[in-house]
DNA sequence: CATCCGTGGAA
DNA sequence: TTTCCAAGGAT
């Protein structure tokens, strides 16, 4: 990449007693190439990637490899996804393997990863692509954009990494990162038409999906919200935010909401065989479609009678409480544990599962432990 | 544009 | 203990 004379270098002005060191009227290199050759050294192991070289020596990811990824990372870390992306991926080795299951066992595959909203959108994905569109991802960006669970963010992401489009990706860690580099100062959500912009300045023809992932792996690394290390970046020299000093003020976020409290009530059926009894969520809303105890709604203060939420008639216990905090409020159940009486029924959307074999959300995992105390303690 | 939607690790 | 926040999407 042949460096063009700068007619603007400081060179040209250079004092005397600058003479002998003769700086190259060194125009920095572009950003994307310091970014790129910095991720062809520095790529991160992932089970999803394909590594820069691998890549230049023509080889491809599998989309559906990539898909699968993109899902499970949003909004979560990569070391929480990565042992049960290769669950997933034993699995179901293809989108027609995942589209021919079960939406509860994709559920049920996907519990404590949490937004399980997800995992259904993940699996009504499959079902597209393979009955749709042939069992095959649209290579586009636009036809991404259009499948169930890919947003904007994921279908840029697809169609750069998988199939090497020029689609400009911005993701959390992408914001952080370009709002240093130009010291963006409008708060977010707002700057991000700004972000835009100059990444559609700088964001380059080839190597699309390595420069996404590099970057991305810059804001994992050195470019972190807290105590970025600056001095590993190959991009400090082009920082503006770097050269004032001022890093750790961008980007600028909105101040959050305080989280409100919630209580309510959940009961724990036992029956002889040591079974618990189970229902389904509703498919919308909180945990949706996941299994859980049967309860009461979750409201600011417990409702009069809880019993009238009980899945049955019998003497109750209360055996612990179970504490939890979702996205935007903090939440206590009182949970009760009881024996089932003789000939009770189950409903429709209930089951009976060993609790130690439930596929359960974290929350109704904590429940059933303080449902069915461990045995042991000193 | 605002709100809803989980979880676990780090500081 | 509390706060922050991570490869966001749907409504």
């Amino acid at each position: 990449m042949a460096c063009v004379h700068s007619n603007t270098g400081a060179s040209r002005y250079g004092t005397p007693s600058t003479q002998n060191v003769t700086r190259k009227a060194a125009k920095l290199p572009p950003i994307p190439q310091a970014l790129l050759r910095w991720y062809d050294a520095n790529a991160r192991d992932l089970p999803w990637r394909v590594a820069p070289k691998a890549r230049k020596a023509g080889a491809r990811p599998d989309p559906y490899a990539v898909w699968l990824s993109e899902i499970m990372l949003q909004q979560t870390t990569v070391a929480t996804v990565a042992p049960r992306y290769r669950e997933f991926l034993t699995r179901w080795p293809d989108v027609k393997a995942m589209a021919a299951a079960p939406l509860d066992d994709v559920l049920g595959e996907w519990a404590g990863l949490g937004y399980y909203a997800r995992a259904r959108n993940l699996h009504k994905c499959a079902v597209t692509v393979a009955e749709t569109h042939g069992g095959f991802f649209p290579d586009t960006e636009e036809a991404l954009r259009a499948l169930p669970g890919i947003g904007a963010y994921t279908a840029a992401a697809i169609a750069a990494i998988a199939f090497d489009r020029r689609a400009i990706v911005i993701d959390g860690n992408i914001e952080r990162v370009v709002s240093r580099l130009y010291a963006i100062d409008t708060p977010l959500p707002a700057a991000k038409a700004e972000i835009r912009e100059k990444l559609e300045e700088i964001w380059p023809q080839k190597r699309s999906g390595d420069f996404a992932q590099g970057l991305m792996d810059l804001g994992a690394s050195i470019c972190r919200p807290k105590a970025p290390i600056c001095l590993l970046c190959p991009v400090s020299s082009r920082c503006k935010a770097f050269k004032a000093g001022t890093q750790g003020n961008f980007p600028v976020k909105p101040a959050k909401k305080a989280k409100p409290n919630r209580v309510g009530a959940v009961f724990a059926l036992v029956n002889a065989k040591g079974e618990m009894l189970f229902e389904r969520r509703p498919e919308k809303g909180l945990l949706g479609g996941m299994l859980g105890l049967p309860g009461t709604e979750w409201k600011e203060r417990i409702e009069a009678d809880v019993f009238n939420a009980a899945p049955a008639q019998a003497d109750w216990e209360k055996t612990g409480e179970a504490t939890h905090t979702f996205t935007h409020f903090h939440l206590t159940l009182d949970v009760y544990a009881g024996a089932a009486p003789k000939g009770f029924r189950r409903a429709s959307d209930q089951q009976w599962i060993k609790p130690e074999e439930a596929r359960l959300p974290t929350v109704m995992k904590k429940a059933v432990g303080a449902a069915t105390p461990s045995p042991s303690r000193a």
